[in-house]
DNA sequence: GTTTGACTAACGAACGTTCGTTCGTCTAGA
DNA sequence: TCTAGACGAACGAACGTTCGTTAGTCAAAC
């Protein structure tokens, strides 16, 4: 019925399996039930669909961060963050790896633009490790820039591995995060 | 006047820069001085090209495990994977991102051969991290599977943000990496 | 004189996109 | 109530371009 969001909901699986090069309109109108040709009423190009997608994955990210309580110290803050994208990652996985590995196929002004989101993201991040330190709910000593990185690095692979049926549950998952991040 | 190796060093580069999908036949024999068709004087196809590349980072990695000393404890053996990871990622970045970003285009039978690769690294770590338990030289309750795929995700992002003229040398980012993994 | 490696030229297939057209569905006016 | 016409949505065909790859030629190096 609604076929444009079925559109961009299949584009988003495709992007997100095969890449943006690795998958063809035709390939898409399959996924979808339409010959290629019919996709075009819903959208105006293949660049303004991946466009869409990442926005998408944009957007969660930011919610996410909006979500956090500003009242909270710096290591709640910094849970609330890491449970955050834990959600996001694990209930949007299209999006998601769509947004993290096929931004390099946007056209320049628009990956500059998730480049500068995902700067924003990572400090706030570093904001609530730096307010951790400081208010004493972090360990005092704790290197904001690095951990930021570390945090991401292991949030972002996520979906690579992690399995909703298996050993540990998004609490569990998260705790361990944290404890990793802060010694 | 080496142009196979020429030819194979570029494929890296611009596989690893804009995907095996988003390199062409022809935008490599630019970047390499050659026609397209002076190519396949060197090699046999792009596939092979992909193939090739994806298996010197496998062979780094294989390499890499092999200099650790067998005698040395759990946590001087883990250590010594981390800093040989560092060093292959860095020393080898285009043939280390083809070999993760760009080993879903291979075919069936390669990509099954990579996966398992990868796998019998990863064992590597968490053996390291087991035997470190057991020996005394890692916390007691360190959880092998996990740490592992956390070191592997913070060490295989490195090349993402890592610079050799930053704040931090090899040794300060193994060292951080380590008392990550081991509190 | 043979071999090597670069060239020109071309191939069929696939690419993203546009075209004119058709076929229902919905709405406004008679 | 019936009908005219505008509309969204899908179609098949074709566009020009680019894709990976091959064949044949020719000059330089051994």
């Amino acid at each position: 019925m609604n076929t444009r969001e079925d559109v961009v909901a299949a584009a988003g699986r495709m992007f997100a399996r095969y890449g943006y090069q690795g998958t063809s309109m035709r390939d898409l109108g399959r996924e979808v039930g339409l010959l290629v040709s019919s996709l075009y009423s819903h959208i105006g190009s293949k660049q303004d669909l991946l466009l869409e997608v990442v926005a998408r994955g944009e957007e969660l990210f930011g919610a996410s961060v909006k979500r956090v309580p500003a009242g909270a110290n710096g290591r709640e803050r910094l849970r609330g963050l890491v449970a955050g994208h834990i959600d996001v990652v694990l209930d949007h996985r299209d999006e998601v790896r769509t947004f993290l590995n096929e931004a390099r196929s946007l056209d320049e002004d628009h990956r500059a633009r998730v480049v500068e989101a995902r700067n924003r993201y990572e400090e706030s991040f570093r904001e609530a490790i730096r307010a951790g330190a400081e208010d004493g709910s972090l360990p005092p000593e704790t290197d904001a820039a690095l951990t930021a990185i570390f945090l991401l690095s292991v949030l972002n692979a996520l979906d690579r591995w992690f399995s909703e049926s298996g050993r540990l549950s998004r609490r569990e998952l998260a705790d361990a995060v944290m404890s990793f991040a802060t010694r």
